[in-house]
RNA sequence: GCGGGUGUAGCUCAAUGGCAGAGCUCCAGCCUUCCAAGCUGGCUACGAGGGUUCGAUUCCCUUCACCCGCUCCA
């Protein structure tokens, strides 16, 4: 019952969204393209605002938020040093008897750790160690595996296995002899075939495999790529930001819920940069524990990680609800250590309660100082900040006093399971006052935004008029600050020439500041519903009364009250509401 | 990619192996002093390709797209 009301809700918005020309099927003279999607004249409105309010909120109103906007295509080592060459392919093998689609990796998940372990003890010996450095799971399984390989044992023939093997499931295979029946009928399994979620192409007239490049994945990794540039440009210290909007490209098994899932899409993403933790504790003496109570509200010197990351999802929450998704229509949802991806330390999602389920709308990464080391590692250039203040605290330390914090910080490091050299590595480079930052990362998909505000804002209501009779008044309740078309001016009438010129000219002042739309076809009352239909949150009547006093009407979409208000005072007034 | 379902006008739906229809929308005109009024006129469709047939929107095949599941997380 409540799938079916849900369906036939969306059934309704993407009719409406057609109709009224917010959303597209991409190429759909010629029968359509799956995955793609286009934006019509309300929609490229509507995206815009949405863009554009996360802009002015990120990075405008911001000091400490610099803009970037970056070339989709971009050197190949990018995606190698990302990671997403060799793991944003998800092996998949599928049931030859129930036709189910598995993910090779998701063998981990379905069959356990023990069993794994089980096929691996005999041929790597200690089942323990092999438990321990296997923590990460799925993806992790190989390379780490390949460790365990080269320390632990001496079986050259193990070891070229494990080095060609991309999947947990054909590892498994390889090692143990054993195919893996399907794990939800028991029957046999396809070969795993790799999808790779990248859309390649070819740069330069030679199409040979040599000149490979690809569309980007996500908006993120230009920013890391572009880091020293920024930093070094724009006179910003950690804790700074890095903003960028842009197209990203996935080549999805399955596109999927409308414009939810598609194979194009826009992201706005930050790469907030902040000083780590151990560097913060000199400083300031303490990282600030989080805690229910932290105010959140403004930034504090002894942030850590922690609270930085819970700023920045209060941040974004007030934005969601600034820009008109009411907290009760969202939930928050912070992985457990079981989901994070291995370089993460948290990740909170957004997600919205969605006709077809509750979805991810946007994630808040804590993703530590993963993605910068990746760079520096594959680049060979530094991506250590300098902090001077850092630097002139560390040298009015004593010498125990500094005895003492490299013992500290080696053992957090140590309980983390890092290795000796790495910690003292990081400590002497932090005693110079340089560091490589962490990063945390909100990161929203606008198509799906754009999804949420049109869902959220759909409704339809029952007015009944004067004379008793009722009907259905259909309309898009948007925040003013996304709504396409701001205001929209009619002359009550159009045979009147005195009254049309004035509304013309009222229509002419209004439209150098917001998108205005004019009308003039039609009853007045079929105009409003036009209106309500595209969003509109106010209209202006210009009426008989207008050429006395010159107030006009300005009528509520919501309320569908109207109040009569001077031109002058209603500039002042839209100003106020849709600023 | 696999299984199931669905494709007729901008939208919602009819009918039919032999001229494809309606309501709403949209456009033009008349009229109109505030919530889809009225009158007149108008535009617009069988997703694409192939086959069977004298003739296919209808039957068959292929393909494309959408919806539901497997899968996916911006």
């Amino acid at each position: 019952m409540e799938n079916s009301d849900n369906k036939s809700s969306l059934d309704a918005l993407v009719s409406l969204c057609k109709r009224r020309g917010f959303i597209f099927q991409s190429s759909e003279i010629y029968g359509g393209f799956a995955g793609f999607w286009d934006y019509g004249p309300l929609g490229c409105e509507l995206k815009k605002n949405i863009k554009d309010s996360w802009w002015k909120e990120t990075v405008r109103l911001r000091e400490d938020v610099e803009g970037l906007d970056a070339s989709i295509i971009m050197h190949p080592s990018i995606w190698k040093a990302s990671g997403h060459l060799d793991t944003f392919a998800d092996p998949m093998s599928m049931c030859k008897a129930c036709k189910k689609l598995v993910r090779a990796d998701q063998i981990w998940d379905i069959f356990g750790e023990s069993d794994i372990f089980a096929a691996l003890e005999p041929l790597l010996g200690d089942a323990g160690k092999t438990a321990n450095w296997c923590k990460g799971r799925g993806r992790a399984l190989a390379p780490n595996l390949l460790a365990v390989a080269q320390a632990e044992t001496r079986l050259p023939e193990i070891f070229e296995k494990l080095a060609a093997c991309a999947d947990a499931r054909t590892l498994y295979t390889l090692l143990s002899g054993v195919e893996l029946p399907c794990p939800h009928c028991g029957g046999e399994m396809t070969e795993p075939r790799p999808f790779n979620l990248m859309f390649r192409t070819v740069v330069g007239p030679i199409d040979d495999p040599a000149n490979a490049a690809y569309l980007r994945p996500e908006t993120a990794q230009a920013i890391f790529a572009q880091f020293l540039n920024v930093v070094s440009t724009s006179r910003q210290a950690a804790p700074f930001g890095i903003a960028q909007v842009g197209k990203s490209f996935r080549n999805e098994v399955t596109p999927r819920n409308y414009i939810f899932r598609s194979r194009e899409f826009e992201q706005m993403e930050l790469e907030f940069f902040i000083k780590p933790d151990e560097a913060v504790e000199i400083l300031c003496g303490n990282v600030e524990k989080l805690t229910p109570e932290t105010d959140l509200s403004e930034p504090g010197a002894n942030w850590g990680w922690e609270c930085w990351h819970a700023y920045w999802v209060d941040q974004r929450k007030k934005w969601l609800v600034k820009n008109g998704l009411p907290e009760t229509s969202f939930v928050e949802y912070w992985q457990t250590a079981d989901e994070l991806a291995h370089y993460a330390r948290a990740c909170v999602d957004i997600q919205y309660r969605f006709p077809f389920g509750v979805q991810e709308l946007e994630g808040i990464a804590a993703r530590s100082d993963f993605d910068l080391t990746q760079h520096c590692k594959h680049s060979g250039k530094a991506m250590d900040l300098f902090d001077e203040p850092l630097k002139l605290a560390v040298k009015a330390m004593t010498e125990e006093d500094r005895a003492a914090r490299r013992a500290k910080i080696a053992a957090d490091w140590a309980a983390r399971g890092k290795t000796a050299e790495a910690a003292n590595a990081f400590i002497d480079k932090l005693f110079e006052g340089k560091y490589i930052p962490h990063v945390i990362e909100p990161s929203a998909g606008v198509d799906r935004m754009a999804l949420a505000m049109l869902c959220n804002a759909y409704a339809e209501e029952t007015v009944t008029d004067d004379k008793g009779n009722s009907e259905t008044r259909t309309v898009l309740r948007f925040s003013p600050l996304i709504a396409p078309i701001k205001v929209a001016v009619f002359p009550l009438v159009k045979n009147k020439p005195e009254l049309y010129a004035k509304a013309r000219e009222i229509f002419k002042g209004l439209r150098r500041h917001w998108n205005v739309f004019w009308d003039e076809s039609g009853a007045i009352g079929r105009r409003y519903r036009r209106q309500d239909e595209a969003g509109t949150p106010f209209c202006v009547t210009v009426d008989f009364q207008t050429l006395d006093d010159g107030t006009v009407t300005l009528r509520d979409r919501d309320t569908m009250a109207q109040e009569r208000i001077s031109v002058e005072a209603l500039r002042a007034k839209l100003l106020d509401l849709l600023d």
